[in-house]
DNA sequence: CTTATCACTTAGAATCTGATAT
DNA sequence: ATATCAGATTCTAAGTGATAAG
């Protein structure tokens, strides 16, 4: 039991885990030879914005062509880059609206260059401004129009802050003006919903409101997120109830009845004792330092010993509780059921500019003991309660504000468009803020997961370039710009995440890209039939061990030399990079690239990459299935997206396997049966006869089908073992992909995503065709 | 610069649920 | 009817990255 992630790693790959404890870093701040590049940084960084580009039509095409003539920047140099840019700063927004038009309609590349680097807005230059993100920056789509319906956001118009009839009015005129140029087929029959009137959403029963098609609206520009937020406010955890007098706390032998407080906080560490964190000393310190806060100084003298505690009666209480909850009649879980869909209702929705939308996860959570993953220095430290006091409501001005309990109040009321949360509130173990957000079906976080994908596929039309500058680099006297093209390489062939700084002591010790130390990686020139390879094992995100070699080239490998000359262990392995350095690098690159957009890129392009290589039209669906699962899970693979065995998993195999034994078995008596039916036939030559051996060839026939899908079904889930391909499917995939893929090969689409991704990908299902090409 | 803060995405585990096997 | 189990859902930690503050 207890699944801990280092299980796993040691089972993926001879175990061993990266050693925690560094004391290490503090980069050499020596630097050797700093330059003057920062300045060019420094300017650049505020002229992204504005991108521009898209026209893709035929994108292949365009692809090749763009590598050539994207930006030739000098890679260094300062100055030429910047001119270019400047030239078109000036263009006023309309002009460049037409100009997009234009462009897209007939594609021409040429032009690109010009925007590409054009600082419009380089500063609004009012001080307050706020340019806000999003500020004209939403990249990608628009102009995108590929073949299909894809958004071309326009930006200027204003929303109407009013309804939505307008919106549509408006929107359906913009795509008229598009219109001719895609001239869609647009399959889709446009039937907005009836939702007109503000109030409306409201009343909308509940998923009655027929499918709104944000997608097909325009997106605001402004940097607002909404106009218009109504919500009922958080649903608390709730209160602490008693323990009944029979269930006892021993200390050193002895009953103790303790004060609601410190019991509440006992109940926590008794509902995890069979857990194998409550064995970990720092769980148990932390908890211990926690837990006695809570006591009052009387127990607090008394209680001194976390191991002359017994909590066994109380964990025992805690079962049994559970199994009465499983035993509990019909109409008892039907009442419960109907109770949580009452709170649903009430709490579970929210209303954002006249829709009404899911919120993600309304409950605050309730207190109990931090479960920290891996070896987390604060494990088993008491997360408290919230309170009303300690939650910040956003909402907006004009909306009906969500009420406190009773007699208590809110900590903050505020009225915040420039963000997406409904409430928020500090946690008390990292002092981190936590949300409440809508569900990713909502329209504010679908348009930005498309958004994503959008800036992956421009990443895809400009990746050679990139790589091509980036292994020019690797040349480059400058150090820093060495290790940044070697990181950057690692992150594009590797995926590795990013690699932020963390705060040492605070978290596990885990690290990524820019983070790796000289102790993570070890160096073969040659090993077995290969040369310069490169071993990584390191805990990443969640302290999931990343185990890998793999040959990279000779100048990487030399480069990597280089710099490990002279260091410790735990030194930093790219003492020059950090990860703002690297994504203002890349962001001068592209128009809204950073580190992560490599990971999404580099999944999306390999579930393409597979799927085409691996489908068979022949097959049947089934098959199709496991091959669309394999490139599902190659890209897992990439991402190194693992999972704990399934505690289950060989018991399951096994019953999996007995039905595939039992069906050969069935298989071959129907085949015999078939056999004898045949010889009968050719004996009587009788109608009736004729009949059984069509009747058995059909059953032959139908079980060879079932055997086969055991067989598939035992494949796939042995494949499957360590790896996870939600992840990847919920956040790495453009899922038009997969839509794509469906309809080419008439899979339904619910084979491949479940209700839930089905709703998130709304927007993908509708718009994607089945010549979709990322 | 360096650090802190904030917002938001990504992540695997825990828990729940409902279909299927017994 | 009950037990089992796999898939769905929930939960919340742990990342990324932009920006503000020092």
């Amino acid at each position: 039991m207890s699944g801990d992630q280092r299980h796993k790693d040691s089972q993926i790959n001879s175990g061993c885990k990266a050693s925690d404890t560094h004391k290490h870093k503090d980069k050499h701040k020596d630097k050797e030879h700093r330059h003057k590049d920062h300045k060019k940084d420094k300017e650049r960084e505020k002229s992204k914005h504005s991108n521009s580009e898209h026209r893709e039509n035929s994108e292949k095409k365009q692809r090749d062509k763009e590598k050539e003539k994207d930006r030739e920047k000098p890679k260094r140099s300062d100055g030429g880059a910047e001119k270019h840019r400047e030239k078109h700063k000036d263009k006023d927004k309309d002009k460049k609206r037409r100009e997009d038009k234009i462009k897209s309609s007939h594609i021409d590349k040429t032009k690109k260059e010009k925007e590409n680097g054009y600082a419009r807005e380089t500063s609004p230059p009012d001080i307050k401004s706020e340019p806000e993100e999003d500020n004209g920056y939403f990249p990608s789509p628009k102009h995108n129009k590929t073949t299909k319906r894809e958004r071309d956001d326009e930006e200027f118009d204003y929303k109407p802050k009013k309804v939505k009839t307008e919106n549509d009015k408006k929107a359906k005129k913009r795509k008229q003006e598009y219109d001719d140029e895609e001239d869609l087929e647009d399959v889709k029959p446009k039937k907005k919903m009836k939702d007109k009137k503000g109030t409306e959403g409201k009343k909308s029963k509940k998923e009655g409101e027929e499918k709104w098609k944000w997608w097909e609206e325009e997106r605001s520009t402004d940097g607002s997120k909404w106009r218009f937020l109504e919500h009922k406010g958080p649903v608390f955890a709730p209160p602490y109830e008693p323990l009944p007098n029979n269930v006892k706390f021993y200390y050193d032998g002895k009953v103790m009845k303790l004060g609601a407080p410190a019991e509440e906080v006992a109940t926590f560490f008794a509902k995890m004792l069979d857990h194998e964190y409550t064995t970990k000393d720092i769980f148990r310190k932390n908890f211990f330092k926690d837990w006695r806060k809570e006591m009052t100084s009387e127990e607090k003298s008394k209680i001194s010993d976390l191991n002359k505690c017994n909590f066994s009666e109380m964990n025992e209480y805690f079962k049994t509780q559970s199994e009465a909850r499983k035993q509990m009649s019909k109409e008892e879980k039907l009442k419960i059921k109907e109770e949580n869909e009452r709170i649903l209702q009430e709490y579970g929705f929210c209303i954002m500019d006249n829709h009404k939308e899911r919120i993600g996860n309304f409950r605050i959570e309730p207190p109990g003991l931090f479960r920290g993953r891996g070896d987390h220095p604060k494990m088993g430290m008491l997360k408290r309660r919230i309170r009303s006091e300690d939650i910040i409501i956003n909402c907006s001005k004009d909306s009906k504000q969500p009420k406190p309990p009773a007699g208590r109040r809110w900590k903050e009321v505020r009225h915040d468009n420039k963000v997406t949360w409904l409430v928020s509130w500090t946690e008390n173990i990292q002092g981190s803020i936590k949300y409440i957000m809508l569900n990713p079906s909502s329209r504010i976080k679908g348009e930005k997961d498309w958004q994503k994908y959008e800036t992956a596929r421009r990443l895809k039309k400009c990746v050679d370039r990139l790589r091509a500058q980036y292994r020019d680099d690797w040349k480059s006297k400058e150090m820093r710009i060495r290790q940044r093209a070697v990181a950057l390489y690692f992150i594009d062939k590797l995926a590795l995440r990013a690699g932020n700084e963390k705060e040492e002591g605070e978290t596990a010790d885990t690290v990524g890209c820019c983070s790796l130390r000289v102790e993570h990686i070890k160096l073969y020139p040659k090993l077995d039939d290969q040369e310069y390879v490169v071993e990584f094992d390191f805990l990443g995100k969640d302290s999931i061990r990343y185990y890998n070699k793999i040959p990279v080239e000779k100048r990487v490998f030399k480069n990597l030399q280089l710099f490990l000359e002279n260091k410790q262990p735990e030194d930093d392995l790219f003492d020059r990079l950090n990860t703002s350095i690297l994504n203002k690098h890349l962001q001068e690159l592209m128009d809204g690239l950073t580190a992560k957009v490599f990971r999404t890129y580099n999944a999306s392009i390999t579930l393409q990459q597979q799927l085409k290589e691996l489908t068979c039209p022949d097959d049947s669906d089934p098959a199709k299935i496991l091959s669309y699962n394999r490139a599902n899970r190659a890209v897992a693979i990439l991402c190194n997206h693992q999972r704990a065995p399934p505690k289950t998993f060989e018991k399951s195999m096994q019953t999996l396997q007995t039905k595939i034994d039992d069906k050969q078995k069935q298989l071959s008596t129907a085949r015999k049966q078939l056999k004898t039916a045949k010889a009968d036939h050719k004996a009587s030559h009788d109608d009736k006869s004729k009949k059984t051996v069509e009747v058995k060839r059909k059953a032959v026939q139908r079980i060879e089908e079932q055997l086969m899908k055991l067989q598939v079904l035992a494949t796939d889930r042995e494949e499957n073992k360590q790896i996870a391909l939600g992840t990847s499917k919920l956040n790495y995939l453009d899922p038009r992909i997969s839509v794509a893929w469906c309809k080419k090969y008439s899979i339904p689409i619910e084979k491949i995503y479940n209700k839930t991704q089905r709703e998130k990908f709304a927007w993908a299902i509708d718009m994607a065709d089945d010549d979709y090409e990322f």
